[in-house]
Parts: structure tokens; sequence; C-alpha cells
DNA sequence: CTTAAAGCTTACCGTTACTGGAAGGTCAAG
DNA sequence: CTTGACCTTCCAGTAACGGTAAGCTTTAAG
């Protein structure tokens, strides 16, 4: 199949399958006679994985590990344990900070009754000058 | 004062000053007879007012509006309602989809009791073909 | 048969908000 | 005088692509 099938089957952008390729994370395509990738079905299964890995915003250089693991089938699952773990302790550390963030923007939100530049609450807490 | 000084007294990195300069989110610094950049103490609010809108992720564009809007003391307040109310919206969409994000981790997490790669229920979750 | 549109190729720039490093000028101390 | 700590500018790299251009090939229509 070509390059936009793969990429219509996979729903991963051909630009993006191309870009993959690129970084070493899909093997090089095999060629057709006029110069287009050519690609197996087996292909969209590999895409989908990686798809859903990025969904879950595990990074290029995790999911090249991901896919290296799997050629072969007796290793261990170690790799894969630590990795998910990992990107989930970095996904709460990420939540953490979030919460902080949110809690301090609510309360400028909050805090602002005045129409004037000079007066604005918000301005004034950014301003001062106590730190983090 | 000099760079070095003022990124001391407002913690932002002399790197990063020059940085804010080039892209005009400072004004241009006056210049001493030996090229050295001189700066004045009402720099270091300016600066500290920027280090807390960036720790609030408050983007360099939006920061910009938020300073030279306050170049004009009668202005409404509405520019800067309206920017800390988008960045709220926007870590608020954030949180949501960490929490899923994170749900589907845990999930994964603690699914696969395998030893062995072929037997991934991890892997498994993550080849299968169904749609987000 | 011709032509126009669509799809393929490569390659390079832009994004965000910096950080690191190289090459070179300046300044204060020993 | 030299050493080391500053300062300067400029260039490159980061993550993971998206946009766009220039130039092929293929395909559908007239």
């Amino acid at each position: 199949m070509k390059i936009s099938e793969l990429a219509e089957a996979s729903q991963v952008p051909a630009k993006t399958i191309r870009y993959y390729e690129s970084i070493g994370l899909l093997s090089t395509a095999v060629r057709q006679a006029n110069g287009y990738r050519y690609y197996h079905s087996a292909d969209i299964e590999t895409l989908v994985f990686i798809r859903r890995c990025r969904e879950l915003n595990i990074s290029i250089d995790d999911i090249k590990q991901l896919v290296s693991v799997q050629r072969d089938p007796e290793a261990s699952c170690a790799t894969v344990d630590s990795i998910i773990s990992e990107q989930l302790a970095r996904v709460r550390q990420t939540q953490r900070e979030l919460a902080k963030l949110a809690h301090t923007l609510e309360a400028l939100v909050t805090s602002c009754r005045s129409e004037q530049i000079q007066d604005c609450c918000i301005l004034q807490s950014l301003r001062a000058t106590d730190g983090a």
C-alpha cells in the first residue's frame, strides 16, 4: 500500500510517517520502481502502536525501546514495565504542578474587581517582589 | 547594575534576560562605555513580574501584552482578565487530558503479570487496532 | 493526446522558550 | 603580565512535528 493509505489506516499523517522513518523509529521503507514508499498491512499495526503510545505522551525515545524490545519475544517485561511506570510518574508530577498553577490562577481571577489597570489586583499580585 | 546583578536580584538567568531583550519582551538596555548592558532597579520589578507570569505558564506573547498594558494606567482591566482566565482554562483543559492519561497508564501498569514480552498484556493493549 | 489535479519525493524553515557553547573583548586582582 | 571572571555576539540544539516549495509520477477528465 502507499503512504497515504497507510496514513488513513493507521490515523497517522503521511508526513509524520516519513518523519518517523527519518529518525529511525520506523525501519526504512521498501521503494517501488517510481520511488514511492511501499508498505505491508503489518505496518498498520506498528503505527497504531506508536500512535497509542504518543497519545499516552510517551516520548519517541521510549517508544523506540518499546518497539525494539518486541523483536525478542522471550525478553523480559521489565523494560516495558519501567517505561510505563515512569511515564505514569511523570504524568502525576505534572498533575501536581498543574494543580498548584490552577490554584494560583483561580485566586488571581477572582481577586480583581477593579476596572482600571492602575488598580488591578492581578497585576499588583504579579508585581510583588516576594519569591515563589 | 550589571546583568549578572540583575539576574541575581530577579532570579532570572542573564542569558534569559538577553533573550527577552532580543525578542522584544524587554526594551533595549542602555549600554555603558564598554558595551556592557546597564540596568536600573526598576528592571528588577519588571523581570520578577515576567518570571512570575512564566511560573504560571503564561506565554511570552501574553506577557508582552501584560507588560504593554501596564504602560497605560487608565486602560481597562479586560485584557488582563481575559489573559488570566484563558490561561486558567488552558490549564484546566490540560488537567482533564492528564487525568484520562493517568487513568489509562494506571490500567496498563496493573494489568501485566507476565514475565515474557510475548505474553505482555501492556504491549497487547497498545497493539490493539481499536481506535481511541 | 493533452492537460490539470492529486499524490509522491526531498529539503528546509518555523514552532516554544529557552540553554549550551564558541570566539573574542573587558576588568580586577595578584 | 597573566589569570580568571565577567561581558559581548552568534550559532546550534531541544521535541515532535507542521507548513511550504520545487519537482517528479500517476490518474482522471476532456
